[in-house]
Order: structure tokens, then C-alpha cells, then sequence
DNA sequence: AAGCAACCCAACCGCCGTTTC
DNA sequence: TGAAACGGCGGTTGGGTTGCT
């Protein structure tokens, strides 16, 4: 049975000829594709107007990239995949020239293979409970999980660091190590929805619907602190926390010298950098996002400190940023019900169960994947060898 | 060389959201 | 306002290719 727009013609189907190729890109070239359904009659082509589609998006389209990817392609796929999920639309946005049919092929021909013989779970990044045991970590890295360590970089003195991490005050035992790949650039957030709604694109449209945060979720806070959440920047090389925001109170502090006039991260592999980059970005936006957050809303949002902050609310710097604790990039775990990970995916967006929702293109700008530099947290530890 | 299995990838299928009438 | 048309997406299929026995 074809799509319904096939069922009133007689159409042909399996693969193209070069001939119903030369005809639909001397079509499409001369008069473009206004209107899909219109193309295959006017191309003087057998098929239906889907497939025709198809046919020009996946192969005929002039800024068509071929052949492999390229390793660079390769980190990017598996950074936004592992935010985002088989979303692979959104996914081939981030790589210029490759569709989503690419890049579904390669995710389920290479990736996957890759990620399942190094006990990855290719849907969530995790470690496959088979591996578990496999990947313990010594007492420095209190994570066993191996998905999770990629994100602890070493200092150099043999103790691995979160670059980055979201705690809240008021439960210490939930800290989150969180590698800037997986932040979410400061959003809005939608006090009905008790979630964060992400993207401040000029084109609203493209604001995705907000993802209501559950029950349970370890940072919401209805009692104190209004659901308070920290988040500290350090440099992996020291313990410095260099940036931090206030979104409550719309302001943010940083202790570096950035150009905020640069705004984005450079294009070094340095933390340091990306961090800057955010903080730029953050300090540009916390006084927007502010404005918008009710009273209530969220239990009051997040709101970001730094150690000044801590100090004057009288914590220190390891009550906040405290040891590295294990994370879950994607497992629908509730916190606090002795699982020794948290999702992030949940509990920076959302619902575990749901579909983590935020404007990608917004986290590129901000710098959030940099793959594009030439780096990327984690996936340097996988063996990539195809 | 033949048979088989595994792999790759282009194309199809079915669903969903949006637009048009 | 509802139905149809359309565009877009993710999942799946099947034919061609490659590698192994």
C-alpha cells in the first residue's frame, strides 16, 4: 500500500533510473519544487510526488556531501544523538551536506555497532548492564559507570573532575556532573508547564513546546529554596569556579576577563574556553530569562552561584560542587531511590520518558556541541576504528 | 566457482503536524 | 470547522554488494 498520494496514480517505484534522475534535476533546477505533489506530472515522471522528494533530498540535491564520514562527523552524531535520541533530522542539520537518511544508515550500520562492542547501550549511552562490572572505577571517580566517566577529565594529579556542575543546595547529595555538551543554554521558563522552555531564536515558531519537569525531580524544590539549582563552571585544570549565574535574580558573575563582545567559545579544545563562551553567552541572557520567570514558576527556576554566592550562604565549595557524583546520560531513573546515577536528560530537561525538546541550532550557536573544534568530551575514549 | 551470510543503503511505509479549502 | 492534501519524519524493508567458507 503506498502513501496516499500514490494510490490515485500509477506510479513506479523501486530504484531510479539515471534517466527519471536527469529529468527530475533538470526539473528541479529549472523551476524548483514549490509544490511536490506537482513535480512528478510536470517532470514527466512516473512516480509520486513523495518519492520524488525523497529522491532529491537524499541523493540528487546539489550540496549533497558524499562518501564516509569523517571522524569529526562521526563525534557529532554521537553528541547530539546522545541528547537528542533518533532524531536524526536534527541530528543531519548539525552536519552540513548529509541527510537524516545518511545518517540514520551510518548511526545503524557503524555507530551502533561501535557503542554496543564497547558495552554502550546505543540508545542511551549507557553503560549495558552486562559491562557494568567491566568498567569500575578507582575511589577518585566515584562513577562506575564508563559512559558517565568520559565526562571527568583529569586534573593532572590523578583526580578526575567534572568540568562542569549542577547541584542544589538544599539536597548535597545530588550533585550532577555535567560536560558542557550536555548543558542547556538558559532558557525561558514556562511557569504552567514547570519546565524550561529553551530558545530565544528570533523565530518563535521554532520554540519547542516545554518539557514539564516530574514528580521527582531532584531539584525541584517546593519547600526551600524555591527549587534552587547551582550551577558552578570550573576549570579542569584547578578548582576555580569561573563563571556563575544567578538566572532568579537575572545576573551572572564570571572571574575571567572575557570579551563578552566575543561572546562564543573559541575554537580551542580547553574547557576554560567553552566555559568563557558560556558565560558570555549566559551573561547576556540571564537578565531576559529572569524577566520571564513567575513567582512560582518552577519552583523559582535555577538559579546558578558561584563561590561567592556559596560562601555567603554559607556553603563551601565542596558542599556545592562536592565530589564528582555518577551520572546517567539516559535511563528514566528517579533520583533518590538508591540508583547510583542520575539522568540528566531528565533532570535538566525534563520527563525521563519524554522527548527531550530544545532548540539545537540555539545550543550550537552558544557553542554547546563543539565536536566542531575538533574535540568532543567522551567520545575520545571510544575506540573508533571503521 | 558456488553458495551462503552479513552488511550497506536507497527507497518505501506509515504516522503526525500543518496548511489549505 | 472538518476533511483532504501536503510535507516531514523515523522505522523498516529489500535488493545489491562484499566477504567468507
Amino acid at each position: 500500500m503506498g502513501h496516499h498520494c500514490c494510490s490515485k496514480q500509477k506510479v513506479k517505484r523501486g530504484l531510479w533510473s539515471p534517466e527519471e534522475d536527469e529529468k527530475l534535476l533538470r526539473y528541479i533546477t529549472a523551476n524548483g519544487h514549490s509544490c511536490w505533489s506537482a513535480v512528478p506530472k510536470n517532470a514527466g515522471l512516473q512516480r509520486c510526488g513523495k518519492s520524488c522528494r525523497l529522491r532529491w533530498i537524499n541523493y540528487l540535491r546539489p550540496d549533497l556531501k558524499r562518501g564516509t564520514f569523517s571522524e569529526q562527523e562521526e563525534r557529532t552524531i554521537l553528541d547530539v544523538h546522545r541528547i537528542l535520541g533518533n532524531r536524526w533530522a536534527q541530528i543531519a542539520k548539525h552536519l552540513p551536506g548529509r541527510t537524516d537518511n545518511e545518517v540514520k544508515n551510518f548511526w545503524n550500520s557503524c555507530i551502533k555497532k561501535k557503542l554496543i562492542a564497547q558495552g554502550l547501550d546505543p540508545k542511551t549511552h549507557n553503560l549495558l548492564p552486562a559491562s557494568k562490572n567491566l568498567h569500575s572505577h578507582s575511589a577518585n571517580n566515584p562513577s562506575n559507570n564508563h559512559a558517565a566517566s568520559q565526562f571527568y577529565s583529569s586534573n593532572g594529579n590523578g583526580n578526575d573532575t567534572p568540568p562542569f556542575t549542577i547541584s542544589s543546595p538544599t539536597k548535597s547529595p545530588a550533585t550532577v556532573a555535567v560536560p558542557p555538551s550536555m548543558l542547556p543554554p538558559p532558557g525561558l521558563y514556562d511557569g504552567a508547564n514547570r519546565g524550561m522552555v529553551m530558545g530565544q531564536h528570533e523565530d518563535h515558531a521554532h520554540h519547542h513546546a516545554a518539557v514539564p519537569m516530574q514528580q521527582g525531580y531532584p531539584y525541584d524544590d517546593h519547600n526551600n529554596n524555591n527549587g534552587a539549582l547551582l550551577m558552578s563552571f570550573r576549570d579542569r585544570n584547578s578548582a576555580t569556579v569561573h563563571v556563575s549565574m544567578d538566572f532568579m535574580n537575572g545576573s551572572s558573575n564570571s572571574s575571567s576577563s572575557i570579551d563578552h563582545a566575543a561572546g562564543m567559545p573559541s575554537a580551542g579544545n580547553d574547557f576554560n574556553q567553552q566555559g568563557m563562551g558560556m558565560a558570555a553567552f549566559m551573561h547576556e541572557t540571564a537578565a531576559m530569562w529572569a524577566t520571564v520567570i513567575e513567582p512560582d514558576g518552577m519552583g523559582g527556576g535555577i538559579e546558578m552561584s558561584h563561590q561567592q554566592q556559596q560562601q555567603r550562604q554559607g556553603l563551601g565549595q565542596d558542599e556545592v560542587v562536592g565530589p564528582p557524583a555518577p551520572m546517567m546520560m539516559n535511563g528514566g531513573a528517579e533520583a533518590g531511590k538508591g540508583v547510583d546515577m542520575m539522568d540528566v536528560s531528565s533532570a535538566v530537561y525534563g520527563s525521563a520518558g519524554a522527548t527531550t525538546a530544545f532548540d539545537l541550532e540555539l545550543m550550537e550557536s552558544c557553542g554547546m556541541f563543539y565536536s566542531g573544534a575538533g574535540h568532543s568530551i567522551g567520545i575520545d575514549q571510544l575506540q573508533w576504528d571503521c
